[in-house]
This record gives structure tokens, sequence and C-alpha cells, in this order.
DNA sequence: TTTTTTTCATAATGACCGTTATTAAACCGG
DNA sequence: CCGGTTTAATAACGGTCATTATGAAAAAAA
């Protein structure tokens, strides 16, 4: 019983989403929020509480829209293969958009005011799970033998994780999918080779 | 003629340069710069004008008390070290300081509201001007056979700005030196090397 | 000492921030 | 068709934002 809502609210998180991937947490105000989601201020506060609930719903919401290609790398054969495979969907990610370019892990908040830190620490966390699960993925090479025994797959997950936050402010700044792809070809080309990835000589 | 200042231009601005460090542009208030410097509000429009001159200005001291180490690396005579020492000394630079970790450059402004819009590309044309610096100086490598002729100076540059920049993102999430260091490592594993430097065999 | 000039401190400005009362409109069960 | 319940829209809330008017205090020039 009741009255029916009459905005979507899929579209309206979408809305909020994109609002937030171009201008972060702190930058995006929410008048700016409802005029992109077309819907009055009351709405989107009954429909996700406050601002940091609506941007915490926004993460979740990228994360399961477009950072699909995460799971996707980590189940392929080798290291190498996993780190190629998110450097490039990351360009990718970074560069298809042009009105919010960018990742919203970073764009969301690297630094600001104290109201914001529970969402700036939020990021954190957020970057830090991708990165964890990067990490065990490269344990498990070392293992397999894809990687050699001297690697050290925190410091390797750290790098992978590195090269995808500078190339998001890179995109941000303006850098065209082309250079970013450069930086993906330079970065692969240090990548160090267990037993079997140096050549086809193991068994 | 007239009444002397009070208090010390150089230390109040230094006092706003951490304040920017730490909390990026938009995120410090009038309010966290004046008390910083211990100065009431219109001595700080007086000395500096407002806010975005007096970070212009908190960006050109950075530059010159904090990054005196880019000027020193392009002088090093091999690529790599001076890609090394960049990179080594941003790390040292990004966790120095406790309470203002990560890179001015970097937590100034990623993304943020259409009013910081000059701030942010203020920003974007002083990371660029450090990597041009960095692209010239490896064009000339290839000169000098430092580097391969088949190296992409610019994607080398892009390359090491990446990684100094998802450096700075980590050090602000609370990354430890030595992490950080390892990743510098692994970076600078597999440098790629011209006819002198692969082993002491050439002229 | 008086005048002029600059800085100081207090406090006010209008605008925007995130968040909500408040009231009218729309819907469902009875 | 009417009572109960939810949403919609308008407008207001206190607080903080960056910026500045104002007048007292201080120092050099006359």
């Amino acid at each position: 019983m009741g009255r029916h809502r009459e905005f979507d609210v899929e579209k309206a998180l979408d809305a909020a989403l994109c609002v937030f991937w171009r201008k972060g947490y702190e930058g995006s105000s929410y008048t700016d929020l409802t005029e992109a989601a077309g819907v009055e201020r009351p709405a989107l506060y009954s429909a996700f509480g406050n601002k940091e609930a609506l941007f915490r719903l926004a993460l979740a919401r990228y994360s399961e829209r477009f950072l699909h290609y995460i799971p996707e790398a980590l189940q392929l054969p080798t290291a190498r293969q996993v780190a190629a495979h998110i450097l490039v969907n990351a360009v990718d990610l970074n560069t298809r958009y042009p009105d919010h370019t960018g990742c919203l892990g970073i764009n969301g908040a690297v630094a600001g005011s104290d109201d914001a830190e529970p969402v700036r620490q939020a990021l954190i966390d957020f970057r830090a799970a991708g990165q964890a699960q990067l990490r065990e993925r490269f344990e498990r090479a070392k293992t397999e033998g894809d990687l050699p025994e001297t690697a050290k797959a925190d410091a390797l997950a750290a790098f992978v994780m590195a090269l995808t936050h500078g190339m998001a402010v890179q995109a941000k700044a303006g850098f065209s999918r082309e250079m970013l792809e450069a930086v993906v070809e330079q970065a692969l080309s240090t990548w160090p080779t267990g037993r079997s990835t140096l050549s086809e000589t193991s068994s």
C-alpha cells in the first residue's frame, strides 16, 4: 500500500555513480547528484540514505558493473597473463568514457577534509582487497613454478596496483589510451619469469 | 612607512603547504590554513591573495624545497640511474613525513568540483612538465646508446611517472616505506639496456 | 606631535553545503 | 469511496565555505 516510486532506483544510482566517478566524493554536491539523477533531493535520501551511504552503494555498483575483469584475470593460467589482463582492462576502463575518465577507486578520494575520512578509508580498504587477491594469486603462481621462488608476491601485487593507480591519475589528466597502452607494454617487459615461461624448454 | 608584519610570511607559506599536502586543495578550508599558519584570515589574504593563489605559491615552494632530486636525477649518467634516483627519492618523500604522506602533486587534486578545475589543471601541467623533462632525458639516452634504439622515451617517462603517482596514492593509503621500496626494486628489475650497460663488454 | 600608511583583529557578507520539516498528491485495502 | 500509507515537491534548516568591510593599533614620515 502507498504511492509508487516514480523514478528508477537503479538508473538513479548509475547517475550518481557517474557523478562520483568524475568529481570524486567531496567534489560531488548533492545538487550535482540530484540533477544527474533527475530526482528531487528528499527522494534520493529516502532511497539511499545520506551522501556517504549513496557513495558506498555507488562503489559497490562500480565493482559489480565495471571490475568484472579482476576475477576474470585471477583465473588465467599464468601470473603474467593475470597482470596483463588487469593492466590492459584497467587502461580500457580508464579511457573508455570520455566524461568520466580514470577510476572511481582513485577519483573518489585520495586526500580530503576530515569529514571525508570514512569514505577515504573505505576506498583504501577497497583497493587493498583487490591487491590482496592479486597477492594470493601470485603466491599460488610461485607454488606452481609460474613465478620464480625468489619473487615477492606482495611486491609484485603492489607493483601492478601502483601502475593501475598511476595510470588512473594519468587517464584523469587526459592521457590517451595509446599512451597508457605503451606504459603497460613497458611494465610487462619487466615481468619476472619462472621455470616454464622463459621458453618452451621445460616439461 | 606603515606597520610591520607581525608574522613570518615564509613560515606561513610552509604551514599552508603542509595543510594542502595532507588534505588537498578542496579538502583544505581557509580555517585550516589560518589555524596552521597561526595567522588571522585577512592577513593570509593580504599576503598571498586568495586560496587558489596561495595554493599555487605552495606548489611552487613544494617544487623548490622537496623536488630537488629531479634535476639531480636528470644529470646522472645513465637512464637507469635517472629512473632509480627519481623512484627511490619519491618513495622517501612520500613516506618521510607521517602527517602528510604522499605527494602534493597528487593529493592536491585528482578529481573535484568544477570550481577546482583551474587548480586541477595546474597540477596536470605541473606533472606534465616533470614528465617532459624525463622524456627528453631518455631521448638523449637513446642517442648516447644508453637506451636501445627501440626504446620509447615517452612511454618510459610515462611509466616512471605512473609508478611515482601510484606509489603516492599508496603512501597516502598508509603503505610502508619498505613496501614501496620493494615496488621500486620490482620496477627496476629489468630496465631496458643499450649497447654499453648489459655487461662490461663494449668499448 | 601629528599625519599618513600599513597591518591587525573582529565580525559580517552572500552563497552553497548536506540534511529535513512540511504539505500536497498518488496509491492500496477496506 | 474513504482511511491509511508512501512518495513527491517546495522550501527551509543550521552550518560552513571563501572572501571582505570595518575600525583599532602600530610604525614611519612630516
